[in-house]
DNA sequence: TTTAGCACTTGAAATGCCTGAGTGCTAACT
DNA sequence: AGTTAGCACTCAGGCATTTCAAGTGCTAAA
């Protein structure tokens, strides 16, 4: 209420944005709320405790910090932590042991993304300790580049669906035996009038068009295309992984009680989670930084509290998932920030490295 | 000390069974120690809280309940429960609705047998409110029994695997084109050498045969096989998934604290639960029928005070996987096996059935 | 403008008491 | 001999009370 900045948002002092990273800080590493005699013993600090009161005071004013009760130090709101990841955070170094472990690790897995994904995020959840996951957004336009039948016994074939870069399967099976002659024509004419569509653009006068080309053989179609259909519509559906759940135990005051069991109905669920992902840039342009999403800033009620970091991954350019973490609002910022911006672009390099070299 | 049975097991009498069934099944219900007077109200036992007292001390003697302390009620033991479901148990009678419920949501999925686990899962988990897992057992010998190769562009293809019934793929990139003529050649040689082995068996000498027969294209040969060997050898573990998990929390008795943790880190590394369906009776003869681990019996130390309740699922005759709840030792357990043994069933007959219709 | 000092607030932990449920045992009852 | 009623005993859980320590805001002095 003094002269100077009361409740108006102008700039920070100096002092104060020490202060304000400090208590930050101390609440990370430690968990509790942080007194102003703690600070005094902070080498950054040059002033006495009831000075830092005074400035504790003003900052709360400003909505930066709060008390969870008179007698207890002060906790960062969410504002405080949204302007310190913002610009008063130091940009954590991974050593190189780190760097090393993450990139030996990475290069184990040679193969397709999904497996690729799945050890991402068993390294992220390790490293940072706090619960790591994947997206695959949900896609906007799903088609298939190309069919491929492939024939097993003679009643029975694998249909094989390239939707945008994965292999999608379906088993078919005939009471009758299936001519080699036949399957192969069924193939030609998937290619020919299946390829870019989506499932809602396969309409009955298509089918039926298909049925008159395959001429004997027409009572194949109808099993294969409604095959088709439904793996089409199924892929659309993004996919979300996840890893260290049991982390989240470690945060008893932030995961405790109701709370836990609503953090997991969300990863049982999974679409929540996955409109976030959706939801965001993600899909539009996008920049390809990391985001952090800070408490109420999240979409989803169940993550007040919570922090989401996470990184989209590329592959030429277009987006192909997401991988990051998530943990309690007083996570340690930096370090998550750095091991999840390396993480994905080590992810999106592997991919993108793929298509020059074959080893 | 009486004259009586004491302590020695020979046989129950038939007041004792009655008893004993009342308190089990009152402890399932409210989870709470019962006690003699409880049990008075009981329609089929017709005598005072006294005697219930004496009774109980005697079953408390022979081992089938324990006190958690001097003045409360009485909880069954391990060795309680296992009589109990042995051979006290009334088998419970799935409603019309419930088992049109199961009916109707998994005729929906007519898929690959991954989506119609995924969905018994599910069903699994809400219909009886414990966490439900499905696995797939590692498998004793993995070997292709069919190759494909699919092409995409001139620089990539991808690698089909069929490996018993299931459907494998991997992509294959190469810096310089593939000639079509190389990759049918391939496919060639591939469904020649490396049908029916396993990963061990795929040895050098073998591979620069495959160089060269492959002549000029040699260079193709070894990334591919590579790969093969990569697809196989990450088949052969099992697979293990998930539904409800946040149905544990609704026991915090039994889920409390670091056995919630220790229960969450049992899930997410999958191996130890892995090796319970592996090393029971799943690989080798098996009757099919429902299985029930109580307690101490399951082989994994964090899952005493705990009950696994599952049923093998098989294809001709053949084990594919296997479809369970995980829950507290205090479960429903008349429910519980119905539901699981009717959902096995009726995974077992949609994959079956598969093979005889298609539609 | 900073600092030292002091009175005040308040949650958490410790303590002690009480209650009620449930037992084991003995003695009476059938 | 088996069953029941009665009684003394035990113990966990709830409740109120106290104590403690941390931390604050404010005032007055430097």
């Amino acid at each position: 209420m003094g002269s100077e900045n009361s409740g108006s948002k102008r700039e920070l002092s100096e002092r104060k944005k020490q202060i304000l990273k400090a208590i930050i800080e101390a609440h990370i590493e430690l968990g509790e709320p942080v007194g102003s005699k703690y600070l005094t013993s902070n080498k950054h600090i040059a002033c006495s405790s009831a000075t830092i009161r005074n400035e504790m005071a003003e900052l709360e004013n400003m909505g930066y910090l709060e008390q969870p009760h008179t007698s207890a130090g002060r906790v960062p709101s969410e504002a405080g932590y949204r302007l310190y990841v913002d610009s008063l955070i130091d940009s954590y170094r991974l050593t190189e042991r780190e760097i090393e472990e993450l990139r030996t690790s990475l290069r184990k897995k040679q193969a397709e993304l999904d497996s690729i994904l799945d050890t991402a995020i068993r390294l992220a959840s390790s490293m940072t300790d706090y619960t790591a996951l994947a997206a695959k957004p949900r896609k906007v336009r799903v088609t298939v580049s190309h069919f491929e039948i492939i024939r097993t016994d003679e009643r029975s074939m694998i249909l094989v669906l390239l939707i945008g870069g994965i292999v999608k399967t379906r088993a078919i099976r005939s009471r009758v035996p299936i001519g080699d002659e036949a399957s192969g024509r069924l193939e030609a004419i998937l290619n020919k009038k299946l390829t870019g569509l989506t499932a809602a653009e396969i309409t009955m006068p298509l089918m039926m068009e298909m049925e008159r080309e395959m001429g004997a053989d027409e009572y194949l179609v109808e099993p294969v295309v409604k095959g088709i259909c439904e793996t089409i519509s199924a892929f659309d559906g993004g996919e979300l992984r996840f890893d260290g759940i049991d982390r989240l135990l470690s945060y008893p005051e932030v995961y405790g009680g109701e709370r836990l069991r609503d953090m997991l109905t969300l990863f049982e669920r999974k679409q929540d989670l996955l409109d976030v992902f959706s939801e965001t840039e993600m899909q539009t342009g996008d920049d390809g930084s990391v985001k952090i999403y800070i408490g109420r800033e999240n979409l989803v009620k169940t993550m007040d509290n919570s922090t989401l970091v996470y990184k989209p991954i590329k592959r030429g350019g277009i987006l192909v998932g997401a991988i990051g973490v998530i943990g309690p609002t007083r996570m340690n910022y930096s370090r998550v920030i750095a091991m999840i911006d390396h993480l994905s672009s080590g992810v999106s390099n592997l991919i993108e490295e793929g298509d020059e070299r074959s080893d």
